[in-house]
RNA sequence: GCUGAGGUGCCGGAGUGGACAAUCGGACUUGUCUGUAAAACAAGCGCUCGAAAGGGCUACCUAGGUUCGAAUCCUAGCCUCAGCA
């Protein structure tokens, strides 16, 4: 199988963006790239077809969840994500790092039963310099991951990407505190990068798993918003041998202006011929500050979670001025009574399989009874929108109007 | 017609002399969501004054009554449901 190789195809000269394509044995993604999120092995009520068809290159899965349930002998025995999934184009993993940050705050774990909840008194995560202690949010029993063991998990579930297990720093932190978090992210690298070439060079889980295709390894940079530790960790993360770099640590509640700032301070240090990911952004505006500043990829919930909580994403020029359900400008919150008898479509100038059949009136419908049918028709448009405006953008940079495209975006005014 | 049960906020349904503007659901309204414990969560939900703490008013079918005090007890009326005719 081919090789994992990234290949820049056009560098913007107004602006950082940049044409790319990653090679994977599973085939090619196109970037700059929206990477949607599978967390438990599905982009929630989508099929692979489906993705597919919605243009979907690549998916992240998560190590943490996919270890918990289904576990890993059942990995083992159906040979990989890509055949359990029934996914045959590249897939990427996340190192379970994220669950440090996400699952540290939370009070109460779900019951194995159903809705009820259990209180727990301790804490779900528990970091030390090894590595993470997690208590499982099914059934409260401990779970050790260290970056050694992210590594075999990941390498047994045979993604085309991995993430290095690194530790999410939480904001807002002090200096020291972000120091530490960064320092023992790097100290995790290393440890991560070690164990992943032993599992190449043994070949212990790929020839019973998913093959021997190349399995690349992505390293992930922390710093919160401090520029001096942003910048050492872009330093210390790229002079690593990683088939690629991820940024990790934004969007954490730090707000976007800092957000744009950490960009601005890491990618300039990032090496031009390694592919760049950004670990868990991904609103409209977002996208193009990212694109902006050279990055390839990156990974995020919001359009299909945001789908099942019934905000659609829309042109701007689209919004009614009337529709005071949101601050957000690519929203239409279609749960709300004004849709309730409007036939046009959620987003005129969309052609997703949802827009070409359906009316608001109708989604709003489906979300009023809480039919099934209405995440599937909410997820597809909303991931159709973010790739079709990926398709828009890899254009733009392709004839050099990528900057005309973020203008036209960004600043149209919304219609009175 | 007889017998029995009952009428509580938008709906369902607790409460059965003071701690009741009334438990709890649902509906509804608003808000939140960026490497997904998320088809989730949070707040509000009689009217009104207040930034808030808190206050005022009107309320548990209707009309009387008992009581310091009634959604809760008594009387009458109206209505609903079940069984029997």
């Amino acid at each position: 199988m081919a090789p994992f190789r990234f290949e820049l195809l056009h560098q913007d000269k107004k602006s950082r963006a940049r044409l790319g394509r990653i090679h994977t044995p599973h085939g090619d993604i196109q970037t700059p790239a929206f990477v949607a999120v599978g967390t438990q092995g599905s982009v929630k009520s989508l099929t692979p077809d489906e993705l597919k068809d919605l243009g979907v290159d690549v998916f992240m899965v998560n190590t943490y969840h996919m270890y918990l349930r289904p576990g890993m002998d059942v990995m083992k025995k159906v040979g990989g994500l890509h055949a359990f999934m029934g996914w045959n184009k590249p897939i990427m993993t996340d190192s379970g790092g994220f669950q440090v940050f996400s699952l540290a705050r939370k009070k109460y774990l779900a019951s194995d039963t159903g809705n009820q909840s259990i209180k727990i008194d301790h804490p779900l995560v528990k970091i030390t310099e090894d590595g993470v202690e997690f208590r499982s949010h099914w059934d409260g029993s401990k779970h050790l991951f260290t970056p050694k063991f992210s590594m075999e998990l990941q390498w047994l579930m045979g993604a085309d990407i991995h993430i290095a297990f690194d530790d999410c720093t939480p904001y807002p932190v002090t200096f020291p505190q972000a120091k530490k978090s960064m320092e023992r992210t790097h100290r995790w690298a290393k440890e991560s990068l070690k164990a992943h070439r032993h599992l190449r060079g043994v070949k212990v889980f790929t020839s019973e798993v998913s093959g021997n295709h190349y399995q690349a390894l992505y390293g992930s940079i922390q710093g919160s918003i401090f520029e001096k530790l942003r910048k050492q960790s872009a330093k210390v993360i790229s002079g690593m041998d990683f088939d690629g770099i991820a940024i990790g640590g934004v969007s954490v509640g730090e707000g976007k202006k800092e957000m744009v700032q950490v960009l601005d301070w890491v990618t300039p240090l990032l090496p031009k011929d390694t592919p760049r990911h950004v670990l868990g952004v991904g609103e409209i505006d977002d996208i193009f500050e990212l694109v902006s500043r050279g990055i390839d990829t990156f990974d995020c919930v919001q359009p299909t979670r945001l789908a099942r909580m019934g905000r659609l994403l829309v042109g701007n020029k689209q919004i009614y001025k009337s529709d005071k359900s949101t601050n957000r400008k690519f929203e239409i919150d279609i749960t709300k009574k004004e849709y309730s008898k409007d036939t046009k479509p959620i987003d005129a100038a969309c052609m997703c399989y949802t827009c070409k059949h359906f009316s608001r009136a109708y989604v709003h419908h489906l979300f009023r009874v809480r039919e099934l049918l209405v995440y599937r028709l909410a997820t597809i448009h909303n991931i159709h929108f973010i790739n079709t405006l990926m398709e828009d953008i890899r254009s733009s940079i392709a004839d050099g109007t990528f900057l005309e495209l973020t203008r036209q975006y960004l600043y149209h005014k919304p219609r009175g």
